[in-house]
DNA sequence: TTTGCATAAATTGTATACACTGCATACAAT
DNA sequence: ATTGTATGCAGTGTATACAATTTATGCAAA
């Protein structure tokens, strides 16, 4: 009997019904991470809500995003909580969850800090970038250059960009920090970079600050982060005031109650 | 029968044992929010990481917690996943979790982003304060200026001052961003405090923000702040160079393993 | 009709049972 | 002696049962 240690499991319990909806729960990607069904929960939620099939300000109960996930309550109540510490959700003891809701003002008090903190990112980034480092950035770029009509493909790219800055500043707390406030940008609505215009200002600020950073310009890296980020407030306010105007092409979106 | 509509419970169940020990751990404070087990256990494991009860490295189980504070493993679970996403502690899976430890090199890093963070924010303040926000501030002082030689006191008045600029600063993203750094300075161990000569100097840098505060000079404000987050770090070096010299006056502290 | 209260329904909070994982250790085969 | 495999144990991950709480509903009294 040269069956593998695991095997001999079925012998004490139920012939195992579980495993098999876990493992099909996980397995997903084809990574086979074997991540916990909690991590599983959570992804699906912030996918849920980044693509908008939840609406901000949706109420959401431990039951009815069990029943969804296919899942028991448990690992779907430490999502949940895990994504209340992150911001994405509002908790209320014995009265469920309200998907968190931003408004212009938030919006505003969300690029003050961004302002505060990329720049400085940009700027130890500056400071610390050797070769290899500048290489990469340098790769994203390029694809990025190729990519400028293409917002699907423009997403993991901006983000790879910006995640190799923090990287190579070389400070948790400061990635921390700015991570904190990126979780929060799908409750902002669509993405600027939708905006072709805009995906273009974009990618031309991200060469002038690798530009900076290739020259170890510590200084010029953090003005041109302040600058993008700024820009990046106009495009979202220009994008509000349009849509106040009347011209609303957002198109409204599922409660996801099922 | 005029019992209140809650009381009819017991008929159905166990003669309910279980409410009296919620009761009594939820009501020590006496104010009788009727927290839930898992708030109590989050603020009593932060209590015994800040107050050096247990240590910094230490591996705590969910079984251990449990029993310590004569709860379930769900609500402590609960708890060591929102003390995770603070940064308290390292969870990892299957392997229970760590106190996270960190060096002279975190604390840089974290007095970086301090650096940036609180200076804006006492602008922001001296930008927004009103006469009773000021007042507010002002009351703190004077409590400070009578606990100079009193560390418990002055922990809370400490706290309430920088809460107070960070509230009138009205960002809620830049409160937030504090909030994570703050989180994690129990684990850098003794309060700058318990040193009086530093608690002198802090008190003054309190004094000249307050009045840059009142005047409504931004630049001031974050001026003093910079300097003010700059000298705790410097008392912190200090401390740590006179520690490694061998003047180590550091109490070993226990592994909170009952 | 309206108000007050008691009950019912819905949902969260907590406890507990059980399967699974990771590691240590003992045993068997070479 | 050494290596590979099995086994036991400690601890986590998940499901589920139950208790507590909030909100809604119905019924009686004014």
């Amino acid at each position: 009997m040269v069956t593998r240690s695991r095997a001999r499991r079925p012998a004490r319990g139920i012939p195992d019904d579980s495993a098999l909806r876990r493992i099909a729960a996980r397995d997903i990607p084809g990574g086979g991470d074997a991540r916990s069904l909690a991590e599983v929960a959570c992804d699906e939620i912030r996918r849920a809500i980044r693509e908008g099939r939840v609406a901000t300000g949706a109420h959401l109960t431990e039951l009815d995003l069990a029943a969804w996930l296919g899942m028991s309550r448990t690992p779907v109540r430490e999502a949940m909580r895990r994504l209340q510490s992150e911001g994405l959700l509002l908790i209320q003891p014995f009265r469920g969850a309200l998907v968190m809701r931003l408004d212009a003002g938030d919006m505003r008090q969300m690029f003050a800090v961004r302002e505060l903190l990329e720049p400085a990112a940009a700027a130890a980034c500056a400071a610390n970038a050797g070769a290899a480092d500048i290489a990469a950035l340098r790769a994203i770029l390029r694809q990025e250059a190729a990519s400028l009509d293409d917002p699907a493909a423009l997403f993991p790219l901006n983000r790879q960009f910006h995640d190799i800055i923090l990287e190579v500043a070389r400070n948790q707390f400061l990635s921390k920090a700015i991570a904190g406030v990126y979780s929060l940008i799908p409750l902002l609505g669509d993405s600027n970079l939708l905006n072709r215009r805009h995906a273009r200002e974009a990618h031309l600020q991200h060469q002038q600050i690798l530009a900076a950073i290739e020259s170890g310009d510590a200084a010029a890296a953090e003005a041109v982060a302040r600058e993008h980020v700024r820009h990046s407030l106009k495009t979202r306010l220009a994008r509000i005031a349009m849509a106040g105007s009347g011209h609303s092409k957002q198109k409204t979106v599922k409660t996801g109650k099922k």
